[in-house]
DNA sequence: TGACAACATGACAACTTGTCATATATAATT
DNA sequence: AATTATATATGACAAGTTGTCATGTTGTCA
């Protein structure tokens, strides 16, 4: 997390480190990103950034952020849009999120963040929220799920199988972005996937 | 990839590189281990390190090797001792592995091994598995799972479960190693998953 | 013996990062 | 207005990093 201070820096100040900041993430995967090249970037002196950031992870998480509360809000405007049926929220976000990520020139930024994911990240990043309040978002969302037509018995299951489908979807686009496949193989794959979820891969339920 | 150079190198004089390497990826993380510290260790001057290997992300797959071919051992003897159970070689598999890393002094390397996991060393691994005949040996243990059990129309179908069932268990080590959550937790929320992808998600069969 | 290829070596340039003493600005108190 | 306290800015610096390359050394084959 940022300190306060950078927080109650002049809002183009901030922007400028952020800016120059995703300039350098996109060149270079994180682990090669230099702090060097954001500060003469940002015409910041080098002690400024450490009262500002702890590290370069920290940087990157913070700048990073835009992408994970775009992917939340396409989530939420899509459980709306399919009334609450998870399968077909699944094919709609994957669309989405494609349709979003793969034109523009955010393409090498996009495949660098998901060559950067490791559960390094994941984990600040879970500190991060459970800090704030996206876990609460999240029951929100989980609320919003039309549970008549899933054949579970606990609450529970339900983060099993959403786990389970972001799974397909993650797995998908590292294979879009590193193996540059289709999107639309992709898509095909991941609706395969969800059939199989769907009825179950034992013939008899037990 | 090592060299040739490397591989014809006397056994003692490649184990040497290798232990001192693994010294190194137990005490950090892979972005920061230092190939310094390995060449001082184990008294190569830098110049031969670079003879050997292309850089430490080539030698790190290389000395990590040897866990892998551990995991698929585990995998091929649990598969003929459950006779060809999808299901049931997953619990046994998930046991033998817990078994055997959570208790020894290998402990801190294997959760580093688990926290360096990213696409970036995936991609690399995979093609390296792709250029020599670790896919034939998949295909082999392919074979010897029972079908007849499983509901599935095709023959890929297959590949997608499994891709399923290690998203599982990849996520349950994440949670033992990371989170420090207890194994026979663990274990009956992998449980729970399977009983939830055998009887299938949805109500009705579409 | 000579010639050529394969391998070994460590000095070196060109970077990296995080710290810390010092300078400066801003706010609070007398 | 003068003093004190607090917050922020700054860049030189130590201590490290990596990859290269010119120069040795060794081994093999004609």
């Amino acid at each position: 997390m940022p300190t306060t201070t950078f927080l109650n820096l002049a809002e183009e100040k901030q922007n400028n480190i952020i800016e120059a900041s995703l300039k350098e993430f996109k060149r270079v995967l994180l682990k090669d990103a230099s702090i060097n090249k954001i500060i003469k970037d940002a015409n910041i002196p080098r002690g400024s950034f450490y009262n500002y950031f702890e590290d370069i992870n920290d940087l990157y998480v913070y700048s990073i952020g835009k992408y994970k509360s775009d992917f939340i809000k396409i989530l939420e405007q899509s459980l709306e849009e399919k009334k609450g049926d998870l399968i077909e929220t699944t094919i709609i976000i994957y669309d989405k999120i494609i349709q979003n990520w793969t034109k523009d020139e955010n393409k090498q930024l996009i495949k660098n963040i998901f060559l950067n994911l490791n559960y390094n990240i994941l984990i600040k990043n879970k500190l991060e929220c459970e800090q704030y309040n996206d876990r609460f978002k999240l029951i929100e969302l989980l609320e919003k799920i039309d549970k008549t037509k899933l054949n579970i018995k606990l609450e529970e299951e339900l983060l099993y199988i959403i786990d389970i489908i972001i799974g397909f979807i993650m797995h998908g686009f590292i294979e879009i972005f590193l193996d540059n496949k289709e999107p639309s193989e992709i898509r095909t794959k991941i609706e395969k996937q969800l059939e199989i979820l769907k009825r179950g891969i034992y013939k008899e339920a037990k």
